[in-house]
DNA sequence: GTCTATATCAAGATAGAC
DNA sequence: GTCTATCTTGATATAGAC
């Protein structure tokens, strides 16, 4: 059982570094052992000298990724009167903000040995604490918003729909009972977007 | 501008036919051209007599693919009392039956030219109406099953998660208000399984 | 409607020299 | 740490004969 992750040397590190500039310029296609070797200015035979395979140039990003998405989470609840409205927004911006890594973090099954601890657990506690402490609610939140985004980066929303009013109702609908939106002016949610 | 789908040939059906076999059974990476031809026992090159190219034949299986799951829809709201709950049962269910039809069917831009009429709106109306004319709750409701269902797809679940509880949080969190879970025995909504 | 033959391209990966 | 050279595989697609 592979307790942990091997530690990536520096050089490997750069080439992680080229892999996510080109997955996040040219999509999952423009990810190539090839190109990645050219954003370098070498040969693909020579990456082959710091990472073992592709696979594991493509784990290294969803760890990037995760980590990332985990630390926007954390500094969007500082300081919120609207924790979960406040994850929703900062999710919903660093996903349409690096589609293609988002898409690559989150639709293959998780290595979990390999990845760092913490990473899926910190992010995971701070839902389910803007949830209440609801498990259950925090689970359906967290496949809410990964539908939402989804969606709206397949663009599988019709040009009328009224994204933000999709957000706002089901935040609405997850959010603990005991702490209704803050009362602000309106009555409603405030909208959604980032600022 | 393509007002409408080319209709296919019977051959080009048989075509179709085989290449969802594929998909469903070796997943989109199983779905060549030269995998389809050799499940109809010819050769690749003869496919381009009866599709233009492999793009035809992708947009036919994701046209398959939303007609099933928009007939599974109406039929599952037909006598129901929980019509939400029933419409969640059965997407999970077709989802989960035909995962790579799935996946294909909901993961790009859908070609609404190339649809037939009613295909995209009828199952979409019935959504709305199980969510009480509210069409930003359907849109939330249609997104959080999405989400779920990707998330269950790619393995995404901790092991102990209990699945069946977070659709339930998300139902309840997404029905309109004017009609709570119909009062049966307990007080919380019935088990989430297809039966 | 199917065939053979082929063009074209690109991918991941390895061996071994320097 | 990078190179050249190469292997192996597999993809979409076209031309033209039968």
């Amino acid at each position: 059982m592979a307790v942990s992750a091997d530690p990536l040397t520096p050089r490997a590190r750069e080439i992680v570094a080229a892999g996510r500039v080109l997955l996040e310029r040219d999509g999952p296609a423009g990810l190539s052992m090839r190109a990645v070797a050219a954003e370098l200015g070498i040969r693909a035979a020579s990456l082959y000298k710091h990472l073992p395979n592709k696979d594991a140039l493509e784990t290294a990003l969803v760890a990037a990724g995760l980590t990332e998405i985990g630390e926007c989470f954390e500094e969007a609840v500082v300081g919120s009167a609207d924790p979960l409205r406040s994850l929703a927004v900062a999710y919903r911006q660093w996903a349409l903000e690096h589609p293609h890594l988002y898409r690559l973090s989150t639709d293959r099954p998780l290595e979990r040995d390999r990845l760092a601890p913490g990473v899926e657990e910190r992010p995971a506690a701070v839902l389910v604490a803007a949830c209440g402490g609801d498990e259950h609610a925090a689970r359906a939140a967290f496949a809410f918003a990964h539908g939402m985004v989804m969606l709206e980066l397949a663009g599988r929303f019709p040009p009328h729909a009224d994204i933000h009013a999709a957000w706002r109702r089901g935040i609405d609908g997850l959010r603990p009972p005991a702490s209704p939106p803050p009362a602000s002016a309106g009555t409603r949610s405030p909208d959604l977007s980032p600022r």
